[in-house]
DNA sequence: ACTTCAAATGCAACAATGTTGCAATTAGAT
DNA sequence: ATCTAATTGCAACATTGTTGCATTTGAAGT
């Protein structure tokens, strides 16, 4: 029973509407790939997207032009990931925690420290501050142990 | 005045012979590359690399290669940009101090923030760190004013 | 409901970046 | 000078992203 988001007193913004306010049109491949990027947990790449509509698929193109217009409209922000492959997620919503991760130089992993994120610098006049992130690298126990 | 911090009154290795000291052969290519990325004040793409060797180009998979040899050999490290471009850097050399970035989500323009490097976490037993960064990302103030 | 038309899509073709297999070349040891 | 495994260059392929254009469609107006 898909109970469709109990809208107690505040209006809950369907991914339709939150397109339309944009002034653009709600198609279904928005649509989708909007309601993917607000359950997904993690930002998603567009081969995650691609898989994850399975069955119902878009064309690549329009994938690609739908991600870069989420992008484009405000509602999604693009990031590289340490692999080099953009990552969307939802523009706002996401409020991650802010993670600290470690990259292997040797075998390329990534280990997520559990370390507190370090306190945000004062920033310039007018900018403002969206989301902050802490890499590392080295070489992991595991290289430092076979290697040398 | 580049004085490139020697070591006082050790002998400065030429690219051939670092080459040699991990046991492969010193080819030409290597040589080049080598020494390119020893001259470079910042890390250089696949791109740049092919740029600059110019009239004496490489195949562009040995390029390929040879930049992946350095990296494996230690000789270089290999990093993603912003803008998701593997560059290269001399391995240990750069001592580039750690700086933090800010990079603005409507523009992607990247700014030096001058502020103090956030202190290194405790790293796991085994672990080594090398680098650390500290980005942030958010609106600049030129994309602030002008999109409200 | 029906029309209309710019916006959005799908397709095909292309571009950039990276990878693999293999035959030819060559650095460096003997 | 010779030999041989380590490199190289080439061709072919894979992945990821872009562009032009003909077709379809959301939603505004009738």
């Amino acid at each position: 029973m898909p109970d469709k988001t109990p809208s107690s007193t505040s209006t809950p913004i369907s991914p339709a509407e939150r397109i339309r306010a944009t002034g653009a049109r709600a198609t279904p491949a928005r649509i989708r790939v909007l309601e993917l990027l607000s359950s997904a947990p993690v930002p998603l790449s567009h081969h995650d997207v691609e898989l994850a509509l399975g069955d119902a698929t878009l064309d690549r193109v329009t994938l690609y032009r739908v991600l870069d217009w989420l992008v484009a409209s405000g509602l999604a922000v693009k990031r590289a990931d340490e692999r080099r492959v953009w990552r969307f997620t939802l523009a706002g919503g996401g409020q991650h925690h802010s993670h600290v991760h470690f990259r292997c130089d040797a075998c390329g992993r990534v280990y997520c420290l559990d370390a507190p994120a370090p306190i945000a610098p004062v920033m310039p006049e007018g900018f403002t501050l969206a989301r902050l992130e802490f890499d590392l690298s080295g070489r992991c126990a595991d290289c430092n142990r076979s290697a040398r």
